[in-house]
Formats: C-alpha cells, sequence, structure tokens
RNA sequence: GCUCUCGUAGUUCAAUGGAUAGAACGCAGGUUUGCGGAACCUGCGAUGUAGGUUCGAUUCCUACCGAGAGCACCA
C-alpha cells in the first residue's frame, strides 16, 4: 500500500497518511505537521531533498502535507490492472487465515424476508472482502429446525387445512394462539417435546415435509442473490451438544433456577443479565444451542476467526453468549466476533413474522425485476428482454439499497422511494460498466493491449489507483460502504468524462481505451466485492 | 426502570479526530451531429439542544430532548 509507504518515508509514527477526499488536494495527504506541530513548508523543504520515487510534487495547504503522485505511476497502475485482472485490488492481509462467517439464518417453517435479505448481503460482502485478503473463508448458514417456532407453525399447520396451507401463516396463526390461548400453548409445547424425540409419526410427517420444502425454497433464493455457503448448521445438531456442554457445567458456570438452568450472566458483568439455557421441560433454548454452534464450527473448521452477522435486535444474547462462552472456553470466545446491522423497517414499523406482516425476499425480488423490465429498453431491434439480466439488476438494486449505509443503523424500507435505479444506485454501477464494455466491443480488437501513450492525468486515472487502499479498509473495517462510495465516485468520474472526450477516434484513443478497459475491470472487480453481479448488456 | 443503538439537506444515505460536511432522489434550469440518456452539466439545500476535551469535533466526554431495540424458560 502506498499509504504506508509513504508514513513510512516520513518517518514518524503519529503522522496518518491517506487518500484525499478532493483531488484538488492531491493523491495522498498527510497531518504530520498538524500534530507534530512542525511548519509544514519547512517539513516540505525537507521532504523535497529525498523524495519518493512516485511523488511528483508536494504542496502545502491548511496544514496539510499534499502529495502529487506521478503520472507514471498511474500508467503503471493501468499495467498493473490489465495483468492481474479479477485480482486487482486484492492483498495479503489475512494470508493463511482461516475466516468462517455465518449469516443469513433463516428459520425453516418461516418466510425468507427481507431482513434475511440484509443478513445475506452484508454478509456476503463481507466474506468476499475478506477473501480479498486472501484468508480462506467459509461462508455457514444456520437455520433454526427446531424449537418452538416450529411447534408453532406445525400446530397452525394442523389447525390450517394442511394441503396447500402456507408455513409462514401457519406459523403466524400458531404464534397469536400460543400468547392468547392457554390450551394452544400447551398443544404446542407438547409438539415441541415431540419433534425433539420424534415420538409422533403425523408430527414427523408434517415436520420432514415443511423442512424439506422451505430448504428447498431456500436454495433457489440463494441461487437469486448469488450466494452460496460451505456449511449448513442445524439446531437439531446443535441442541443436543449445547445442552450437554451446559449441564457439565451446572453448578460452576451455570445454575439451577425455578427449574431450568440458566447463566447469571451479570454475576461477571454488571451490563449483562441472566439467560435461561435450559428449559423446565429440559430442552435446550437457542442460547445453549448457540454454546454447540461454537463448538461444532470449530470441529468442522478450525478457524482463526469466526465471524457471525445477525441484526442487531440480538445484540443483548449474544453479549450473554460470549460471556457464557468466555467462562468455558476463553481462546474460543477470543477468536468469535457478532456483528450486528441494523433492521429493515417498514415505514409502518417493524415487521414481524408472528403476524404475518413480512415482505418476502422472493416477493421483492419479483416486484423489483417487474419495474427493471419496464424500463429495460427494446435495444437493438427488438431483442427479447432477458428475464436473467433483469434479476441481476434486480437484485443488484436491492443489495445496493441494503449496502449502502454503515451495518449497524435500521434502514426504513420505503421500495418506491429508497430503490433507484438510477444515480446512488446498483443499476448505475452496473450500467458503467455495461457502458464501458459496450465501448471496448466496438473498437477494434487489436486494440486490447494497454497503450499509456499519452495518458491523460484524469480524475478517473487517479481514482483507479486507490481501487487496492479502499478495499483493504473497507475489509478491515467491515464496511462494504466505504468500498460502495468509492465505486460511485469512479463511476461518476467516469462518467463525466465519457461525457466530454470521444474514446475511439482520435489521437487519444489508445490511452483511453486502456482507461475505459482499467475503469470496466475495477468497476467488475468493486461490484463481485460487493455480491453484485455486472451484466455486459442491460 | 435497567442495558444497548441512533439523531446530518424536504427525503434516503456517506464521512479512520482533520481541509470548503460527500452523494442520490425530489425541485428549478440546461446538454443531441460522439462510442449506451439507467448518462452528463448548473443551481437551491443539512451536523437535535447546551456544555466540555482538542491546534482542530458530525466523530470523544457529560447533561438534556427525541427515535428504536433488548431485558427468564421464543429465535
Amino acid at each position: 500500500m502506498l499509504s504506508e509507504k509513504i508514513k513510512t518515508w516520513l518517518g514518524d509514527e503519529r503522522a496518518q497518511v491517506m487518500p484525499t477526499e478532493n483531488l484538488a488536494n492531491g493523491d495522498y495527504a498527510s497531518n504530520l505537521a498538524l500534530v507534530t506541530k512542525q511548519d509544514a513548508s519547512v517539513l516540505k523543504a525537507r521532504l523535497e531533498q529525498n523524495l519518493l520515487p512516485e511523488i511528483e510534487k508536494i504542496e502545502v495547504a491548511g496544514g496539510f502535507l499534499n502529495f502529487f503522485l506521478k503520472p507514471e505511476y498511474f500508467a503503471q497502475n493501468l499495467q498493473n490492472i490489465t495483468e492481474q485482472q479479477d485480482k486487482f485490488g486484492w492483498n495479503n492481509n489475512l494470508e493463511q487465515k482461516k475466516i468462517i462467517v455465518e449469516y443469513t439464518d433463516p428459520n425453516p417453517f418461516k418466510e425468507f424476508h427481507i431482513g434475511h435479505l440484509m443478513s445475506n448481503a452484508i454478509g456476503e460482502s463481507i466474506s468476499r472482502l475478506i477473501e480479498a485478503n486472501n484468508a480462506e473463508v467459509k461462508r455457514a448458514c444456520y437455520q433454526g429446525d427446531v424449537g418452538l417456532h416450529v411447534a408453532k407453525a406445525i400446530w397452525g399447520y394442523k389447525k390450517g387445512g394442511k394441503g396447500g396451507f402456507e408455513f409462514g401463516k401457519a406459523y403466524a396463526l400458531g404464534s397469536s394462539a400460543y400468547e392468547n390461548e392457554e390450551k394452544a400453548k400447551e398443544e404446542i409445547q407438547n409438539i415441541n417435546q415431540k419433534i425433539y424425540d420424534r415420538s409422533d409419526p403425523e408430527i414427523n410427517e408434517i415436520y420432514d415435509l415443511g423442512r424439506g420444502k422451505s430448504l428447498e425454497n431456500f436454495l433457489l433464493i440463494y441461487e437469486k442473490l448469488d450466494t452460496d455457503f460451505d456449511f449448513f448448521f442445524f439446531e437439531s445438531e446443535t441442541g443436543e451438544l449445547g445442552k450437554k456442554i451446559v449441564e457439565e457445567n451446572v453448578g460452576g458456570i451455570f445454575e439451577k433456577s425455578e427449574n431450568a438452568v440458566v447463566f447469571h450472566a451479570e454475576k461477571f458483568d454488571a451490563k449483562l443479565h441472566t439467560r435461561v439455557y435450559i428449559t423446565a421441560q429440559g430442552l435446550p433454548t437457542y442460547e445453549a444451542k448457540e454454546l454447540g454452534l461454537h463448538l461444532k464450527k470449530s470441529q468442522v473448521f478450525p478457524f482463526d476467526r469466526s465471524l457471525i452477522i445477525t441484526a442487531n435486535e440480538q445484540d443483548g444474547v449474544f453479549r450473554v453468549g460470549l460471556a457464557a462462552l468466555r467462562q468455558l472456553d476463553p481462546e474460543l470466545a477470543d477468536k468469535t466476533q457478532h456483528l450486528s446491522h441494523g433492521m429493515l423497517r417498514l415505514p409502518t414499523g417493524k415487521m414481524s413474522s408472528r403476524t404475518g406482516d413480512v415482505i418476502t425476499a422472493e416477493s421483492l425480488i419479483a416486484e423489483v425485476k417487474e419495474k427493471v423490465l419496464e424500463k429495460m429498453p427494446a435495444r437493438a431491434g427488438g431483442e427479447e428482454k432477458d428475464e436473467q439480466v433483469a434479476e441481476q439488476v434486480a437484485v443488484g438494486a436491492i443489495k445496493y439499497a441494503i449496502l449502502k449505509q454503515a451495518p449497524g443503523r435500521d434502514v426504513i424500507f420505503d421500495f418506491a422511494k429508497s430503490l433507484s435505479f438510477e444515480g446512488d444506485s446498483g443499476p448505475y454501477l452496473q450500467y458503467t460498466y455495461a457502458r464501458a464494455k459496450s465501448v471496448l466491443a466496438k473498437a477494434n480488437s487489436g486494440s486490447e493491449k494497454v497503450n499509456l501513450e499519452n495518458l491523460e492525468l484524469s480524475d478517473t486515472v487517479r481514482l483507479l489507483a486507490r481501487f487496492p487502499e479502499i478495499v483493504a479498509r473497507a475489509s478491515a473495517a467491515y464496511a462494504p460502504q466505504l468500498l460502495l462510495n468509492y465505486l460511485i465516485n469512479l463511476a461518476s468520474s467516469f462518467n463525466s468524462f465519457y461525457a466530454q472526450n470521444k474514446i475511439i477516434g482520435g489521437p487519444e484513443e489508445k490511452s483511453r481505451l486502456a482507461l475505459t478497459q482499467a475503469v470496466a475491470q475495477v468497476m467488475k472487480n468493486g461490484l463481485w466485492l460487493l455480491g453484485i453481479q455486472a451484466p455486459e448488456k442491460m
């Protein structure tokens, strides 16, 4: 990374070196003079005695030292892009590291809703960003195929007339009955027990049907989302393990209380609270299963780091859960990190699968796809509109809308308002890529080689050079929005260049084609890191 | 009540303690002989309030106001 090289050259730990926000202030800037309270002009004069080969000149402004890079540096960078292609922007910061990332986590018998979509978009992008640091990444999806929610769904399914009845609706039915009717509550708890011990053939049948149908449906959605998992974990496998761990530590870490087994987290950290691990019925709760899952993960994939991505409504559970894990296995706890994202909210408030007030991922994608198809021009002699491309654009728009904010904040999801195909949007990036590819296709194929004679020092060329730096930062901070912001700037700068300059024809054709090709490559790589597909035509 | 998030243009979102707070939508106006108008250009417009730390605060600290989430047998 050039920023590190510059910092070493400056020779002061206190100095920060960063890419400038405004290219008028050079390519990199340092606050060295400000933090050390030295005269910036004096520093400049001293540094000029021994300029770094990449640096063309230094300017002083507002107390900052601004570094402008040489044209040769940018030319070399374009060269790197053509050579490294899909790997341009990658680094070795996490070489040899094994990292497992858990995200999405939909529950069979319940809807795959837009909240899962959010978890998936963020998790997939973070996974890819980590992969770009050359870590070995495994993607994990954890699915609750046992537990009270399943019992509620099955109860509702039995009441609701079975055949053709949707499990999402069945869950809503069962859930409200559980809260409002004493008798139903008992029946549901009864079913819950039977699910665990598989003692009732009728329930087994409904269970197997529902579980199979759900999982099949999830796979179809993953295909649309261009996401795939290395491991699928199920609560049915972690429950027993978790229960065993808890039972072995009753009296030490866990305690009996009102017939249940609990963890008094407040004993270890006053800000935490007690949670139940084994119910009075003797069944493991989500918390116990989570413990089993930590162990299970480390068994199937001995990781250096384990990331778990969920909605922030689970922050409390994870704080307590990790405190419990710390008591059991400090080393494992150190390697485990919970990252949370905000919730997708409807303008009407919180989405609730308990009342059936949910937007499924499937319906959202379908709806957006319709809009994309409407907008898709019947280009070039009435070719048929490409359904697959329309879906890629639709998913790109949705993922972009999710990734553009820093994870952690809630998103008010007003589909009509916030899902744009213009400007700050996924399709804008995809469009920029498709447009660049289209120009390249029109140019003579012989000019594919990079030619850097007369390379203009455009903003675009300067922005291209900092892509690796941005990727490294976005990965380290688990912050896809940094990359996304960069890509918008790059696209905007290229589109602006495009509007003002003719690429094909004229004396600069070769270097402009090289620029176009580099933009296309970086856009493709960047979109990949966001988990967004880059169709060549749209 | 306790714990944790979060308050930035009319709206939806950015900004490792740094420069003139960056986009987009919307609004007003404009761009064709030139390769994709899902584009480009111009304009209007914002850090909840009050203190504190700092050379420098959207960012850190305190209080207040406001919104959301979680808090014993759901996940």
